[in-house]
DNA sequence: CTGTTAGCGCTTTCAA
DNA sequence: TTGAAAGCGCTAACAG
């Protein structure tokens, strides 16, 4: 079942078959009511791989993305999947699990599969052997959440928005704010989020910094919780991101702490969960949803016109803020 | 850069580079290795398209989802990218937000986008157009979570896990146990779920079920409060699923209530989440990765001897019942 | 508006 | 073991 039949069973040749498929206006009403009847009939549907090898578009995007367990991400994937299909493009999704090997791996693999533009979610734009290949290749690509000058990025003022939350506490009494982070090196964001607890504190004349750095996700509740019961304990959590904040009540609790009576909590992220949660969590809301789409959006209109993206095509999204219960931190 | 590139150079014909990249064991050691290095030097990277109209294989799956805003759902896809991994395939996710039309375009689009196979999560596998299409096309697909004698799934026996939970509350002296469920017409996993409680009330005598349906999300919290705030409250929250449980424990907080000294509730599906939340979500764990990944392995070893998979290659997975601290269930 | 035709890059007989 | 050559199904000049 290919174009040839459809064009003997129609009585036209195959690029008018082609056409009524590819560019339907360059038909006549009348063939390609007739054509598109005909291949209806015989379930014709155009082979994607011969047209892909001759106009030499996939309309397919990769996407790479640490991983789906942490709910950041698979919302943000959500929404690069809406946009998508809105602009008829198909999406190959691969997760890296934060190893900058499969970072390379995966995009290899995307390189080989033929798409026209990747998204992607890397452990630290500015080394990244990934990203090398790319430019190298001229293939467009947009980094999600990531934020470096050199590349195309869209995410928000994680920076900002930490500094934000911290100037919120202090003006709350807070003196003694922690910041909960997985392994910073892991991530230029939990960098990002670092520094902009660092900025905060600065601004307000706090000058200990209390990092609690938890590597591995699995130990979380027990490391915090060390923390929590020693005597200088800090009395506000800023947390990295979402799934920290939430094991931060968790081990709160474990110490017989109240949130946010003695502990107030803070996430990053805005996860939607977020919001049933009791206590609701107080969190810095990134649009998820929305920086998947964008960064959709971005990457299908460059590939349209045949261009690469560069630092310049960056977007900073706005975030918000969640005033839930975990953390006072009315302004 | 194409493979005749690499032939010229290598002083070979295009078939020996092509045996090199698809069956190095037809080719010498020694010229293997010089068209390996040149085609490294020139960074030649075979062209799938071509391949794939060749071969008539494309090495990818469809993978059709309702959403990935329920974690359920991306831990699951989390397992399925691991597994494709694995055997060397690409993904092509869709999601159809629940919406029967969306389950036909997907399918449509999967198709012409020249997959090899399908993984899906359909609304209710009783009476799927999207699968007519794929039997009448004879391409190998596998549902998860569905369960239905006529098709090929990798699922849990939901009814029994859910007879299961309500017997071990009954013996902790609940009478007034109600279900919490979405749109029981939505999804037949509800369904599923909604006869075992059906089921595990007669076992034990209770003759009236007490269902409360949310069929939007959004709302579900507020319509929950209105049952919790009647005289004759359940006293016990069986819940479809983990995210209405969590939504359950936010209502009981809202109308002071605590669980589970006055409300026990019990979710199904096991995200990850529950385990980090106060209290620990008490509810019955689908292996969600595991599922993805024998939907994966099935479909793979189906596509490997160009079969099609029939209602009889069905897999029961084991559920596990956790019990957390939203409801005691010891057995 | 429609048809003819070359060729995208690869795999795979078949023959050497 | 290697090569020559046909052809997978489609699109896009180009010609009519």
């Amino acid at each position: 079942m290919n174009i040839q039949d459809v064009a003997l069973r129609a009585g036209v040749s195959t690029a008018t078959v082609s056409r009524t498929f590819s560019s339907p206006d360059k038909v006549t009403e009348e063939t390609r009511q007739r054509v598109q009847r005909i291949a209806a009939e015989l379930g014709y549907i155009p082979n994607s791989s011969a047209r892909v090898l001759r106009t030499r578009r996939s309309r397919t995007l990769g996407i790479v993305l640490p991983t789906l367990l942490n709910p950041v991400f698979s919302e943000c994937l959500d929404g690069i999947a809406l946009a998508a299909q809105e602009r008829d493009y198909a999406i190959m999704p691969i997760t890296t699990d934060y190893v900058l090997e499969n970072e390379k791996m995966a995009v290899n693999r995307l390189i080989a599969a033929n798409v026209d533009g990747l998204a992607l979610v890397v452990s630290n734009p500015a080394d990244s052997p990934a990203l090398d290949m790319l430019q190298a290749r001229k293939l467009p690509y947009v980094l999600i959440y990531n934020h470096h000058p050199g590349h195309p990025c869209i995410t928000v003022d994680s920076e900002s928005a930490v500094v934000e939350i911290v100037s919120r506490l202090v003006k709350h009494g807070h003196r003694s704010i922690a910041m909960l982070a997985g392994q910073l090196s892991a991530s230029d964001r939990a960098q990002q989020r670092y520094r902009g607890y660092l900025l905060g504190l600065e601004k307000h004349d706090i000058s200990v910094p209390y990092l609690i750095e938890v590597p591995f996700m699995d130990a979380a509740i027990e490391k915090i919780s060390d923390h929590l019961l020693k005597k200088n304990r800090p009395s506000a959590l800023v947390c990295s991101n979402d799934l920290l904040a939430i094991r931060g009540m968790r081990a709160a609790y474990e110490c017989r702490l109240s949130v946010p009576a003695d502990l107030s909590v803070v996430g990053f992220d805005g996860i939607t969960l977020g919001l049933d949660l009791t206590p609701q969590l107080t969190t810095i809301v990134q649009p998820n949803m929305e920086l998947g789409r964008q960064a959709i959006y971005t990457l299908a209109a460059a590939i349209d016109e045949n261009a690469t993206l560069t630092g310049s095509d960056s977007r900073i999204l706005k975030y918000s803020v969640r005033r839930g219960e975990s953390a006072d931190i009315a302004p």
